[in-house]
DNA sequence: TTAAACTCTCTAGTAACGGGAAGGTAAAGG
DNA sequence: CCTTTACCTTCCCGTTACTAGAGAGTTTAA
């Protein structure tokens, strides 16, 4: 199957199922002649998992290991479990930070008048030597 | 004021505040000897501003457009308070995004037993061709 | 005076691709 | 069979906001 098959039927981009190839991820039977990639069912497979994975917010590296656990007949089922575990874990911490950050500035934009004239609360609190808690 | 002085004063690192000057934010007078930088007071002002727009989130150039209007006299309060809404509303939209796929990972890592057995439903799920909603 | 502690510029690397150029190949229509 | 169109390839640059490190000059304190 050509690469653009391959593609949508991964629902990635060209591009990108290229560079899977580059990084050594997905890498395909390639024909010497013309130089053209040529995707197995098995190939596929491996695209659309990478790339559900990558949907879930695990990195590169992360999805390489998924992939090979993927890819082991003997993996024992703890271990992906641990590294979702371990992903729900860093998306939690980023919800904690963003929604800290989104209540300050809501409470900023709040007492921030908002019209012509130009005193602004906003930007008092970047200027502040003390940024505000 | 040298640079590491500069960027203590500001919280940021020395690499960071010659970044700041490369890339034309914030750019100190340079004695035409020596090539070091000398931060004044205004300077380092700019360089806590800018920190702290940076800390909330709010790109590279969100912050060269907030600090043009901080060194406005003329500014309208209702373009910062604009901006700072648009971010707010950026960072939701990143927190329901991310709140989806906790969910989802937590649904996952529930439904699967985590032991030495190999089936796991979290790979089961990576690799389904229609991925789980 | 010499050594430590600065400073400078420059290059390269990070994550995960996207855009676009230059050039070869495959498939379809006439 | 030939041409057009639609693929495919590699290669290099751009993106974001810096960080690391090399090699070399400067300032400061002992």
């Amino acid at each position: 199957m050509n690469i653009s098959k391959a593609a949508r039927q991964a629902g990635l981009t060209v591009k990108t199922v290229r560079y899977y190839d580059t990084i050594g991820m997905v890498c395909p039977y390639q024909n010497p002649q013309t130089g053209y990639r040529d995707y197995s069912e098995r190939d596929i497979a491996k695209l659309q998992f990478v790339g559900s994975a990558r949907r879930f917010n695990f990195s590169i590296k992360e999805c390489r290991e998924l992939l090979s656990l993927y890819e082991d007949e003997n993996r024992s089922s703890e271990t992906v479990k641990a590294l979702t575990l371990q992903k729900i874990s860093d998306i939690e911490d980023r919800l904690t930070e963003l929604t800290r950050l989104r209540d300050k500035l809501a409470h900023l934009a709040s007492a921030c008048h908002g019209d012509s004239r130009p005193d602004c609360p906003i930007l008092d609190a970047f200027s502040a030597k003390n940024p505000p808690s």
